[in-house]
DNA sequence: GGGTAACCGAGACGGTACGTCTAGTCTTTAA
DNA sequence: TTAAAGACTAGACGTACCGTCTCGGTTACCC
């Protein structure tokens, strides 16, 4: 909760002494936060998400795991917050004249941002949902969401204009954009290739058409 | 290596005397192999893959923690051979006459042994694989290829009857049949409802179609 | 070196609020140490030394077995500092007018501390420090040297006041008195009763004479 | 029990056919035999004897497990079959015309003995015997009993001979002339140096005299 | 020369303990 | 009065050995 709101709000901490809102207390130490985004975005780089403990990103952060514990509520909230937040990963689109191009640019972009690295963090972000429901529902929030939402908008958008048919299931057009990607992402790490991101999305989209 | 090869081929045990190679020692004891692949199997009816430990599946079982050590690689090995080999899960499907038949009754039964428990289980196996390559390779081989080659079979031989269009990209149709159903699977567990069963298959299907 | 520490100084804990120097965190907890070290001893009553694991004292104690390994590096220093820190072992002797009789009644005492169950503990110890250089130079800083100590400041005073030969070897004299004891003790336990104590220091003591 | 045979009597090997006991059955065979004791002192070089694991042992003598279970009841036994029957270890002793004499000499020879690498092997049988009552058994009987019995009639000789005290006790003398040896061999292992072989034996016997 | 008996190697077995790591929690001092 | 530090219980990790067992095979003897 405590990480969702850090997602999405300011965080307090103890350098803007100018915030209105002073509570009561010893305020948050901004230094152990960027201390723990740091250590976690360092360890994600050569490690997979599994094997990475708040036990060490607290140790290599050189702060006591109770701060982390109070501040995000699972390994995921905290992974989210430093691995999502990071430039590069924000989903800031360019305004296209038609539907059909905008739902093949966000594919691109996305196909883009699950590449390399990127794409196998995410992956795990996945896999570590799998197990703890609260995650999944964040992921959704703060990386889903926007994507999703994005599409909605276009395909409803190319549905009033009748550049798909007027009884296209929209939330199932979503999946069926969406899943082959995130399909290949976690059967095939390889799969995101040159290729696969000339091809896919326009033929994607095309399907969808009238 | 022990445990794909037991998911494909003949385990050497000793009640198979009709084994022409005989290695020296003791011969692996069938009854704790069998023991280990049931104590998993129970588990993984009330646990979550993650939660269940090695040591837990030994007690269980009655057995050494070396004798699962020694059989499997990982806990996603094991699991996949208990799971995965449970008759239900079989990939046995009726011979229909076209090629849209058989995709389409191939996804519909996918997507039933996809629901519920076992998909949650699939789900957390294929999580599970995202930090271990080798359980990534042994998932596609246990469980993946047959399907995959299966839907390629039949979209080769729809390509040919000119059910579908001559320039069809035969992989690329594949992720496409089976992205949207995994998507569902790992990011939105109970989107894998009557009501999808009842329409995907035969959308996702016609899509294709020239 | 916590554990030495331990055996010579005053141990940190939560109860001795006198301490000056109070770092941050959780204090180490008093009541685990006793667990731990009343664990110990009572499982040193009826088993050997190398039959005892830090496993089973941690359950007994009710304990985690880091909170051991935290404070003692190894099991010889656990069981010296359980052991040897008891009441019955201290080594507090009487004021005795002559050096000779200083000498007897220190032997007499050690004699009597190695006989029986105590003996065939701290005959563990030493076979224990056998295989761990570290802990030899603890058993002789917690044990041995007090009582070496002793026979040295007597075996010198005797010197001095011509009771024995005025080029005695004192360090070989301290080996004559205390080998035997210990020789016994190692190679035929039963040796040390009550004959041996009646008659065994008089006479060693004897032979350094002038 | 075969141990302690194969130590002072003949071992049944099959290279000895005029053996006049032949039972039926495989013979035992001498080159394992070999094999593993040599194994054995090999790895006595550099490793303290808790260390060495009987599996360690077979596999290095390129034996199974059961052969070493089978000629050797503990690692004790085998240890000291491996170590005390090696040349060098043999309790020869030159014939010297006076008691003292050949008294001095014997502590000598024990001395240089227990000197170095094999001292601190011998210490560690020692140990390993603390914790195994029937090897503390056979270590007298394979190394100390020599040893003692040759103090003994000496001491009886000297006795005899006016050389000491008509009512010296023989066995507590054996261990004053022992005890000091070993006491330094388990408490200081470099204290069995140059300086103490010069002096120690004299001045022990001596302190013995009428 | 065909049992039969004891040995051999190999290696799997059920266990126990190792020493380390991590999860979360609890109890202090520091700010 | 909250934050941060660090000790706490609990328990899994994967490895090493224990001593036992079960194989196929070998090497003697005895009839």
């Amino acid at each position: 909760m405590a990480a969702e709101a850090a997602l999405i709000s300011v965080v307090p901490t103890n350098n803007q002494n100018h915030n209105p809102e002073k509570r009561p207390g010893r305020p948050r130490s901004d230094k152990s936060r960027e201390a723990i985004l740091d250590a976690t975005r360092k360890m994600l780089m050569h490690t997979p998400l599994r094997d990475i403990s708040i036990e060490a990103v607290a140790k290599r952060a050189g702060v006591g795991k109770t701060t982390i514990y109070r501040w995000w509520p699972h390994k995921a909230a905290l992974v989210m917050e430093a691995f999502l937040a990071q430039p590069g990963l924000q989903n800031i689109l360019p305004t296209t004249p038609t539907a059909d191009d905008a739902l093949k640019v966000q594919l691109e972009k996305l196909i883009r941002q699950l590449r390399g690295q990127n794409g196998r963090i995410v992956a795990n972000i996945i896999a570590e949902a799998q197990a703890e429901p609260e995650a999944l529902a964040l992921l959704n929030k703060s990386f889903m969401n926007e994507r999703v939402e994005n599409l909605r908008r276009h395909l409803s958008q190319g549905k009033d204009e009748g550049l798909f048919h007027a009884y296209l299931d929209i939330e199932m057009a979503i999946d069926q954009l969406l899943g082959p990607v995130f399909y290949r992402l976690l059967t095939n790490n390889d799969a995101l290739d040159e290729r696969f991101n000339a091809h896919y999305p326009e033929q994607a989209v095309n399907t969808l058409k009238a």
